[in-house]
DNA sequence: TCTATTACTGAAAACGCTTTCATGAAAAAG
DNA sequence: CTTTTTCATGAAAGCGTTTTCAGTAATAGA
């Protein structure tokens, strides 16, 4: 109850050596279980260590050159929920092992994520996980090079040597399109990604083909580039509203942007699916709760953290495995914010 | 470009040492900012280590007395936007500093709690973030026992001797409750959160309060307990709809709970306002985009999350500074869930 | 019963760093 | 010029583990 009570330090390996009358290197063989350890002794340490409370320190192992038992997650930000979702994921399947989570926010500060990767790679965590790293060449060599084990999630461009979990951007945007064209829009407006992330590329890619197996050209004047965010959905649709002969229909890249045109639709004065109709992609949470709910292409967010971890833990298992790569399906889901064309006059 | 090239340990400080002519005390010295070291000599060091392309190692530095350089999170789990929240509040704030973030979600494992704290008291970090903790005792003890740095956030019960930063639960409440009374609502029900935190005890009181200075009696019948998760709103208020004279509004002690609230409303075809009102308490993210867009109680979650790190960095620096406590203002939000009692007939 | 294995355990060397102690050089004081 | 103080550096002792090496006890093979 005293205000002074000074920090001991916690009982160590030594302790429950002394404590259980074996040498501490026998204490460090039966808590970690190696093999060759008489039952009886392996009972006394436990005991011991029970009884101390005992609490292996976990920079001297991994400084002795076990394992750290943490495994890094680089994102670029916590502000949105697609993020957070794969980070769910990835915090659910990794909740089912011993690992614990370290996490690095680079926060637009780019220059970090290079002092970061070499400061995991150092030892820190046993494994990586990349969520949508922006600029990867710089560090990704570092992680090849050492064959330090990681995986990209959804960013499949610098694939060759590192495990990747994506979606099926290509088809999820063609999907999102076709839908949209069997509703009778012909005048489709597109809200692009950032133009570093393959899943915008791809994206893009997807609305362009089911256009063009439509027979329809796919118009420079209705692609806009947004950046993924609310803000930049807006401003993009702010353009798409505009053009002399306004789209009926917008398929934004993802659902922030799909927010963010919706806020501009409104203010534009128009009704949403009445005068035009809006299609995400993601199905982030906030998309089922949107008003009007919103007509999406769901990734698999969750499951992607999911695999993403067991692929992390294959490979450090056993670092001679060539990574692999997997990319799962997306879907679409079809709510409120879409209407056909003709719905009113039809 | 070889499949088997070997991990080669990367440089030490050690190898500094060795570039640039000095002991790797002096090395470590100059790294460190040591303020005896002769300007020259630093100089010489760094652009050593930089050749090198030098990364300290952390566990070997923590292990040798210094800082880990790490800020640990306990939170329940990472699933409701009102943790991100408050977890993008901590990260956003530590950008600024030089620690990172290890997180550890409890995930309903009750027991793995004590261990994790007790690993982290042993040296994983420097300070640990407890996120609304639910079973404190516990750990809490222990934490306080050695004078760990902590900080306690949304819960105020056990605050002896930790740092606490919390919102005004109370007049949260009180607030809504009035609000409600003023629009001519006198059946309010109200739907609880667990009785094991603080915070959900002060909002009930807070409605009871409001009642009473209104010199309306607090109706047990119109007093439902939930856990603060939707699905526990929706249950909470199908009871709440089967009472005999059923409220006219709804006093839901989080906004998860209000959203399982509107749900159920939606499935008794009753609409909302226009049948019943409903206020919620947080103001995550979803109030503003669900549809109606959700009245509620804001709670500064993110702002919570910053005061939470500078508290606790304040306490890393200066370990006898006794704990702070810091109770922050919340907002009610007015939007589009709420009525006039007689909106219709007045 | 003696030897060859096999099972078990202790001593001690890392792991990469911080920090105390000690010492020498330079600067200030006399 | 000495003497004292301040500055700058090196040597070496940990920090709490894991792991290799070696040695002893137990068991099996003959």
């Amino acid at each position: 109850m005293d205000n002074d009570e000074k920090k001991q330090s916690p009982p160590t390996i030594m302790d429950v050596a002394r404590e259980s009358g074996v040498s501490y290197a026998t204490v460090s063989r039966a808590l970690n279980g190696y093999e060759f350890v008489k039952p009886s002794t392996r009972e006394k340490v436990l005991l011991a260590a029970e009884k101390l409370g005992y609490v292996p320190n976990n920079q001297a192992r991994s400084l002795a050159g076990g394992r750290s038992n943490l495994i890094g997650i680089l994102a670029p930000a916590l502000d949105n929920g697609y993020i957070a979702e794969i980070i769910r994921g990835i915090d659910e399947e990794l909740a089912k092992s011993s690992y614990n989570l370290i996490l690095y926010t680079t926060h637009r500060h780019h220059g970090k994520e290079s002092n970061y990767v070499a400061s995991i790679v150092n030892g820190v965590a046993d494994g990586l996980l990349l969520i949508v790293p922006l600029i990867p060449t710089t560090y990704l060599d570092a992680l090849r090079h050492q064959n330090f084990p990681h995986v990209l999630i959804d960013q499949s461009d610098f694939a060759e040597k590192s495990g990747v979990v994506n979606a099926t951007n290509w088809q999820g945007a063609y999907d999102a399109t076709q839908y949209l064209l069997q509703l009778g829009h012909q005048r489709i407006g597109f809200i692009g990604g950032m133009a570093e992330l393959s899943s915008a590329i791809e994206r893009l890619n997807g609305y362009r083909t089911a256009l063009e197996d439509a027979q329809l050209p796919s118009l420079d004047e209705l692609i806009t580039v947004g950046d993924f965010t609310e803000a930049g959905g807006y401003a993009a649709t702010q353009k798409l509203l505009n053009v002399p002969h306004r789209p009926t229909a917008i398929f934004a890249s993802n659902d922030l942007s799909a927010f963010g045109a919706m806020e501009a639709i409104r203010q534009h004065g128009l009704r949403i699916p009445d005068d035009i109709s809006v299609v995400g992609f993601d199905d982030i949470p906030q998309a089922s709760i949107a008003h009007p709910k919103l007509t999406t292409v769901r990734q698999p967010l969750e499951q992607m953290g999911r695999v993403a971890v067991k692929m992390l833990l294959e490979q450090i298992e056993d670092q001679s495995r060539p990574p692999r790569r997997v990319t799962l399906a997306t879907r679409l889901i079809v709510r409120d914010s879409c209407q056909s064309l003709h719905a009113d006059n039809g």
